[in-house]
This record gives C-alpha cells, structure tokens and sequence, in this order.
RNA sequence: GCGCCCGUAGCUCAGCUGGAUAGAGCGUUCGCCUCCGGAGCGAAAGGUCACAGGUUCGAAUCCUGUCGGGCGUACCA
C-alpha cells in the first residue's frame, strides 16, 4: 500500500516541487471520490492561483507520471484511484508475505520502552478501575512490541505506604475474626472497611497503624514485616487468577517496596541537586515556578517517605537499568497533578531526558452512584464481571450454536473480550459510567462483534476447504467491491503506528470496528463458494486475509479470535 | 477559590496534523434466513458540534471568555 502512496507523493514532488515527504495525502470524504486526496490549498499561495484551478492542472501532468494509479481533480482537491486488480493484489500479497505480524516494523529497533501497568494495592480487591489500566497497558505494550520496541511491563504492585501500617495493626488486632488463608482479599477488605470505621473514635488503633509502618519501614525484620509478606503473597495469588483470564504477563512485578532499599539514595540525589528545601518540618522540593504547584513532598515530619519519593526512586532507577526511550506511566486521570510534580523535580534536577517520562492518563471508571470507594465498599469486582459475561456468552451459546465444541472455553474467550475490547473502544481520557448492560451488550460495536466477524469468516474458509473451492487463479479485477476493505488492510500499519505513538489503543478498537462493518457488508453481498474459480479464488484470498487481519488486531488488544463461536 | 480533564443525534461514542455534504453503535420504525453463521445485513427518522467572541481562503478541530460535569489541590496512594 505504501508504494501505491510513494508513487503519488513522488509524482507530486516532481510536479510541485514540493518535498515528497511534507506532502498532506489523507482519505477523501466519500470513498467513491478516490482512494487519496491531496488538498491543493497549500498551493494556493506561492502559485497565486485558486486551489480548484490548480487541481485541475495538476490532474493531466501528474496522471502522465503514474502507472495504474488515475489523478482525478474534483473541486479543490486531486483525487486518486488505484487500479482495481493492482490494489487487490498488492494489499493481499503483502498481507500474505508478513503473515501473523503484518505491521511489523523496525521502528522501535535498540529503543526500549518501560511501561507501567495494573498497580493493583495490595489486600484490595482488583475492581474494574483497575481493569482500565491493565487492559490500557497491556495494549499499548503489545504495539510497541509489534513496531520494534524492546518492552519492559512492569506492575507496580501498591505494597508500601502507611495502608500497610494500617492493615497491620486490624490484622493484629481482629485478624482471627475472618478467614483469611481460604478467602484473604475479601477478608482484608473486611478488614480495611473496619479499620476506616473505627479511626475516627479509636487513637490507640491509629497510632498502632503509624507504628506498624514506621516499624515496616525501618527494615525490622519482626512480626509486622512477616504480617506484610504473608498479606502481600496471598494477594498476588489472586491476582494472578485475573491475569491469567485477561492473557496478561508481565516482565517485572515490583512493588512499591523493590524500591525501598534506593529511597535513602533517591532523597540523597535529589537534595545534591539543590533544590530541596525543609518546611513546616517536611523536606520538599518547591515548584511554585511551575504556575504555583504545590510542592513534591519527599519526607514527612517523621521521616518516612510518600507516594513521591517511591515513585521517584522507580523512575531513576529504571533509567539507570533500561536508559528508555519511553516510560509510560498507565495511571488514572486523578493523578495528573502527581505526575506532573514528578516531572518538574526531574526538570528541576536538569535531566535531559524528562519528557521520555509520560504520564497515560485514562478517565475515571465511576458507579452510577458516585466514585467508587474500596474504603466504603462500593466496588464492583472484576471477577464478577468477567464471570457474568462469560456466563452470558455461554447463555447466547446455547442458544445460538448448542452443538458447539469446548463451549465453555469459547465463552470464556467472548464473554472476557467483551469486557476487554468495552474497556479500550474509547478514547483514554474519557470517564466511564459502569453500566452492567454496556458491558454484557455482544452487538454493535463490541468484542464480540469483531470474534464473530472472524468466526464467519473462519467458517467459510473451512467450506471452501471441504468443498476444494478457492485454489484457482485469483481473478483481481473481481474485488472491485472490496476496496474499502483492501484500503483498510492497507493502512493498519499506520494505524499501529499511530496508535503506539498516541499510546491509544481505542485507534485499534475504532478501526476494527469499522473495518468489520465493511466485512460483514460485503460478504453479506458476496458469495465466496460456488463463483467461477478466478471469482472464488480472489474472494477466498480476501477472505483469508481479512480473518488473518482481524486475529492480528484482536491478539494486539488481547482478545482471543475463535475459529467457531 | 485555583489548576487540570471532558462537553458532537434520546443514550454511548468516532471525526486522522485546521479541509469536500459532521459519521457509527445502542434505542425507535420498516425490510432481509429455499442462498458460505441473523452475535449478521439493508433502509428510515434523529444535529444550533454546550454558549459567545476571535484567528483565516476555510473551525467540531486552534485562541480567549462564559456555563455545565469530572478530577485534583502539603505530609493517603
């Protein structure tokens, strides 16, 4: 497909005089009109000319530089059509010759990039708030992977900070009231609520809670850091379970507390580099010149470190270990100020590669009834959601296909994609409202539509198998009413390197959705078997290489692409 | 109060780096299984792109202000 745009931009070089690569070639509004558009706007002031009078003097000189490609002026633009046969072919051989990883590329060659991903807390239940940024992170690591980039995901488990004080001093004091070993995340939980509780009228389990993470902190190997480990164990266990549903592996688990033997050094640093400064009792760095931010907090009066500290010390030492080309920090939207105080010390500190750090912010996942709130336990557990949507995949199934093989597996697969892909269709920054329906919904734009396209196509594939349909000479010219859908295959790799660039898996999502659509409309206007054998044979290919293509988005997004569903 | 994010059809959202007549899904209404899977396809209805200015050949897109919602705002994470 590129050598289809090359061509063009090259001609128009030539004619223009324009550099070929400053050139603008994007879509024209109706696809009827062309496969490109140049706008002769640009033109329109060196050459003192109106751009529809440009346009079409450009059409006859630059249709004299191209070869199965037609320049048309239509208004102010240059329209551009390939050949039918050409496209179909060079879309489809170029699909076929890079198989599973079409849109490979060596951009990200001798690049790594760290991403930061899930940092679910520790003895809180995974919800779906923090679904958003392990499906979010996860997506954006596999693009990366896909383009080249050596990637590092990291979960950056929260098993540090004074909650733990906190969780120690319940589990202390009314640890024998739950079950702990058989059911740990739910009893913590219990736990955490009572804790919150009886604060307010209750100084002595405050100040046991300071103590327990003061103690944490020291390094005192006693009873408190045995409470932690055994806390911070069962609950990686039950993550794991969700990992394993939703495919996600990470390189690095590191918690908060990894970093903890660097904090000493990470505050050492920072104060050589003259910028810190002690008030009201807490050292800190002062960002005032940055439009009258608040200040990073590196110590409290105690001693003890923040949230900012930790992340500080993780931020250098990644870039001690990996020297990133990108480190992306997939976390809500309600830490923006934080990341942004982060960035300031660094740019206080005169380090160079600061805006390699970025903060991937996502919108807030809210409850009808407000924020959610582990403390107040009004939570939606993710494990339920992914269990009702398996179960109503299973529902549709046993409607649907009943003599369907491995049914519980293919539900599986549908009923957590559904979820996945409803969690990554839209654009990041935007807040969700959980709505129970939205997420069981399986039409329209969902997972479950993209599985289902590939499933059809799937099935067609092994009809023309059984039926030794499809193997002739591929009649090109015959996919003429496929061309959305070739243009589509043929601009995934930019829409992957868009998308990894933007960090925005929703481009994938949104590209997907639409080229289903197309899909689905032709093969509901285009009978694959049973066609002359050059007919056949090229909507086979067009067949195969659509399913290939839709497996390839869905596995970036993490989703399973059953054969039969 | 101040800062950041968001505001497009009844609802949920696209709209590529400022470009041609603002597009989908859900819902509503009407069609389509003797024909490769109806989790599908086709069609209709539905819009002051929150509002007011500005920038320019051209603004949903950029700037300023107003309104509405969300988030945050020194020792939680």
């Amino acid at each position: 497909m590129r050598t289809f745009t090359k061509a063009i931009r090259d001609a128009l070089a030539a004619e223009t005089g324009i550099d070929a690569s400053k050139l603008v070639i994007e879509s024209p509004r109706d696809s009827k009109l062309g496969d490109f558009a140049f706008p002769c706007f640009v033109l329109a002031k060196t050459l003192k000319k109106a751009p529809p009078a440009i346009a079409g003097e450009l059409e006859e000189r630059v249709n004299a530089r191209l070869d199965g490609i037609a320049a048309k002026a239509t208004g102010p633009y240059l329209n551009f059509t390939v050949d039918r046969a050409t496209l179909a072919r060079g879309v489809i051989e170029e699909i076929d010759a890079a198989g599973d990883v079409y849109g490979e590329s060596d951009e990200g060659a001798d690049k790594t990039v760290v991403i930061d991903l899930s940092s679910p807390n520790i003895a809180k239940p995974m919800s779906v708030g923090h679904l958003r940024s392990t499906v979010i992170g996860a997506a954006i690591q596999r693009l990366h992977k896909r383009l080249g980039y050596r990637t590092v995901g990291i979960n950056h488990i929260g098993d540090w900070g004074s909650q733990f004080g906190k969780l120690v001093a319940a589990v202390d004091r009314w640890g024998d009231t739950v079950d702990l070993d058989g059911d740990p995340i739910k009893s913590l939980l219990a736990l955490y609520v009572r804790y919150h509780e009886e604060e307010a009228n209750d100084p002595e389990l405050v100040q046991a809670g300071r103590d327990a993470f003061k103690e944490l902190e020291s390094g005192e190997d006693g009873r408190v850091r045995a409470t932690w480990r055994k806390l911070t164990e069962l609950s990686l266990r039950e993550f794991d379970k969700i990992y394993e549903r939703l495919g996600v592996e990470f390189d690095l688990v590191r918690g908060e507390a990894f970093y903890e033997p660097f904090l000493d050094a990470t505050v050492d640093r920072i104060v050589a580099a003259n910028i810190t400064e002690e008030s009201e009792g807490a050292l800190i760095v002062a960002l005032d010149e940055f439009g009258d931010l608040p200040p990073c907090l590196l110590r409290k009066t105690d001693g003890t470190t923040l949230y900012a500290t930790r992340d500080l010390a993780a931020v250098f030492h990644r870039w001690d270990e990996f020297k990133f080309h990108r480190c992306l920090y997939v976390v809500g939207g309600d830490q923006r100020l934080h990341f942004r105080q982060l960035k300031h010390v660094l740019t206080r500190m005169q380090l160079d590669w600061e805006p390699r750090m970025e903060h991937i912010d996502f919108g807030m996942l809210r409850l009808p009834g407000g924020k959610m709130s582990t403390r107040e336990g009004r939570v939606v557990f993710l494990e339920d959601v992914l269990d009702r949507a398996a179960e109503e995949a299973q529902k549709i199934i046993a409607a649907k296909n009943p003599d369907l093989d491995a049914s519980g597996e293919v539900a599986e697969q549908v009923g957590v994609g559904a979820v996945v892909f409803n969690d990554l269709k839209r654009e990041r920054v935007k807040d969700i409202e959980f709505d129970w329906d939205e997420v069981l919904s399986f039409e329209g734009d969902t997972g479950p539509y993209v599985q289902y396209t590939h499933a059809r196509l799937a099935s067609i594939g092994r009809k023309a198998a059984a039926a030794g349909e499809g193997s002739g000479t591929p009649d090109w010219a015959a996919l003429e009413d496929a061309a959305p859908i070739l243009l589509a295959i043929g601009r995934y790799p930019d829409v992957l390197t868009a998308a990894a660039r933007a960090a925005e898996p929703s481009q994938v999502t949104g590209f997907l959705i639409a080229f289903c659509r197309e899909v689905n409309s032709w093969i509901a206007a285009a009978r694959v078997l049973g066609q002359s054998e050059g007919v056949t044979g090229s909507r086979l290919r067009l067949v195969n290489a659509s399913k290939s293509l839709i497996a390839n988005a869905l596995g970036i997004l993490g989703l399973s692409a059953p054969q039969e569903m």
